[in-house]
DNA sequence: CGCCGTTCGCACCAATTGGTTACTTAAAGC
DNA sequence: GCTTTAAGTAACCAATTGGTGCGAACGGCG
């Protein structure tokens, strides 16, 4: 009898074709999904090897070390959301739709990507020893903090906005009011005796956040 | 030649005299220390019963598991701020005066008690499984809410804050614009090139976060 | 004083962990 | 085709981990 699945011509072979991208690939990806769950030092070497359907040696050939593979995996979720927030083109719109859109692009982002925030939380456990020295993170934050203040000052210049307005404090303030509400949603939902992520509890705290923003930055 | 430190009579004795109660407490006292230094996972028993001076076998004695003594801290850890929080007597404040004694003295307990925050997020990393059928914890937050509450409909009645404000809503912002800053300071030190922690951040923080949520509640 | 439960300490275990040695095999370059 | 480089595998290891078995000794009670 031959197998049913005969659409997946030799699918899953026995000895997979060696592509070091694809494998590099699928080992960040488990990794990401292993640290998220579980921390630093939660997460199993051998269940991202099992999840990545790449022996355990390999690890260790593409990034040396569990902390290194880590911090790999922290990078590149650092940039992703840098990548996608400057893709907004947030300087094309008025500023305070730009703000608007700003906050609701951040609440986004925590609902479509978790892992971001325990990553975060893993990093920071440690003292964000990883990333301490990383020129390019750096770079990219310091362009961000600017990208987000030449909003508010422009939103200054046009009266709509209070003057002075420091963007590490508003973004602070943005980030922490979705952030927060993600990060503690199972104690959360504990303590307070509510379902944080129903969609009627979510859209509600996004208008809540979103007002919030505006009281601050409106004259 | 005599020891130097006479006035310690047999301090530190070998075999140090009986006591549960106290051993218990140094046994609370490091695994506070422990489990928010390095997480559930990380957190080493032994570390745990070295810091205690206590032996190994007395934590598995009084406290039956790792994972239980976990749970015991962090309702010692909720219980502590709650019980704070109703000393404050914000009640027999006007409400604008008590909401921002209520910032601030949120603010402060993160500063005093950094370990708070780090056990909160070890236990949001395993979805609250520790206190999930915890009645006195909900029924403490439960009347925790009801406070706040009844200070915002007193506000709304005086006509400084605004109608039909949701306490949860509103501590989940106060909460979070301070418990954001200090849980991310470290990845927050190194992306904005600050000192989170410097006593003029601290201040300004503080002043920015009053006026923040001023702004969401008064007219 | 002597009994006995509680408090404590040592030595130990089975299981798991991050990491490695030694080997096989596919594919790129000539 | 043949060689060389890199991708991939399996078995293994030393160290560490949460957790115990068991005996010792303190101290309250009769």
């Amino acid at each position: 009898m031959t197998p049913p699945e005969k659409n997946q011509p030799s699918d899953l072979p026995k000895h997979r074709v060696r592509d070091a991208e694809a494998t590099k690939l699928r080992i960040l990806e488990a990794a990401k999904k292993e640290f998220s769950q579980n921390g630093l030092e939660g997460a199993r070497v051998d269940s991202i090897a099992l999840e990545a359907r790449a022996n355990k040696r390999m690890i260790y050939h593409y990034f040396e070390s569990k902390e290194n593979l880590f911090k790999v995996v922290l990078e590149i979720a650092y940039l992703d959301i840098r990548t996608q927030e400057a893709n907004l083109n947030l300087e094309k719109l008025p500023p305070k739709e730009a703000m608007i859109t700003f906050v609701r692009f951040t609440w986004d982002y925590y609902i479509k990507n978790p892992e971001f925030i325990t990553l975060v939380n893993s990093e920071n456990l440690c003292q964000a020893r990883h990333l301490r020295d990383s020129p390019l993170l750096q770079e990219v934050s310091q362009k961000f903090v600017s990208r987000i203040q030449a909003i508010l000052d422009q939103g200054a210049r046009e009266g709509v906005f209070r003057p002075d307005l420091d963007a590490v404090q508003v973004n602070i303030t943005i980030a922490s009011i979705g952030y927060y509400y993600f990060t503690n949603r199972y104690t959360g939902s504990v303590i307070f005796n509510r379902d944080f992520l129903s969609p009627a509890a979510l859209k509600e705290r996004l208008a809540f956040n979103t007002d919030t923003i505006l009281r601050l930055l409106c004259l």
